[in-house]
DNA sequence: TCAATTTAGGACACCGATGTGTCAATACAA
DNA sequence: TTGTATTGACACATCGGTGTCCTAAATTGA
């Protein structure tokens, strides 16, 4: 074993699982059905060695959703969506949403993020709350005659991580510049497709 | 064999083989990993008999696209986008493709979609000409000023199919109700998520 | 430098999905 | 009715991914 007590976060352990976590997460967006031999040669390390930090498919897989709902969950929480008008809230949460974009890709493909994001329950780290702020936020837009509130949030939640979405695979493919995605996510989101009257 | 120079159109064999496809689009649409199995039995069919159909499993893939293509085709070519107001083609569009959505939602998941749709080449009957009246739909009504002319017509048109795609998702999650997704969809895509003043 | 630990890579068995073939029962058509 | 086509059930063989173990090499820490 290693020191005993030791908190598995730095060294070079903890640097060989978050290369495998990352790598894992890179692979499986482009193709959920990547290989273990796949991932392990993304992450340059032998399939044993993966096989030494997670025992199988199963284990990789819940430590790959909860790491990427993490590094969501801190960037959507440094958004401080609580603050300021809902409007500039939301694009804030935006250009949190693109710079976790490669995470966003891989949850998109598991059917369990749907319950672990609907369901919204905070895991043992709480992690699983921010989409509540997000929803916290669309509501008090709505309440403060912002957001359309024909609607309801969930909706407006899901619509928009499909058009993030949408620009992320834009970019990715190549269509679309990548500093461009922002103004037009943010544009089609908040105005749709329809030329309004000034 | 059967009757020389029959199509394998109309007879039991013809609607044995849109059985399988039909199970098949509706079997991949939930899970792309289902096994060949699985859409035999959602078929109503033995095993053998889908193998006698298609000889493996990457024939039945690219019938199933094929044929979802052609379905979804029919049902835009139906819409007439060339004719009336182009904010009312796009609604008949938004209509139409709620009307084909388990093909769609089987298409979403596949990899060689993308590349058939943005080709928009014309197989061999034409089928993959149905995305280019959409974007022709889109371009005329960015030239009479009713879409919005600061993004590319290919952007809206991905947008259309990522909101579509939603509330076809809402529905099967039983989040929203089926009569009410056309309206929502078609309310949130043209007009966004902000409220406008009157 | 030296010893301990970790790693890469191969060998191996296992399992599920797949592809192929056979055969009796059934449906259909002449 | 009779002969043919079609079907479902079953029996294989194959293939690829997975999980486990082992050994030589390498990296690490003392």
């Amino acid at each position: 074993m290693y020191t005993s007590g030791m908190q598995n976060e730095s060294g070079v352990r903890g640097r060989t699982r978050r290369a495998i976590l990352a790598a894992a997460a890179s692979a499986l967006a482009r193709d959920r059905a990547a290989t273990l031999a796949d991932i392990a040669e993304a992450a340059g390390v032998g399939r044993s060695t993966l096989h030494r930090y997670f025992a199988d498919r199963e284990e990789l897989m819940n430590a790959v959703v909860e790491d990427s709902l993490t590094v969501i969950s801190r960037s959507i929480d440094e958004a401080a969506l609580g603050q300021g008008p809902p409007l500039e809230g939301m694009r804030r949460l935006v250009a949190a949403m693109l710079d976790v974009a490669d995470r966003l890709m891989f949850l998109w493909g598991d059917p369990r993020v749907l319950e672990a994001f609907d369901k919204s329950s905070p895991g043992e780290d709480g992690s699983g709350a921010a989409p509540q702020s997000v929803v916290d936020l669309i509501e008090r837009g709505q309440a403060e005659g912002v957001f359309d509130p024909e609607v309801s949030a969930d909706w407006i939640q899901n619509v928009l991580w499909a058009v993030v979405y949408t620009g992320v695979e834009q970019v990715e493919k190549g269509l679309m510049p990548r500093h461009g995605v922002y103004a037009t996510v943010v544009r089609t989101f908040e105005n749709g497709i329809r030329v309004h009257a000034p």
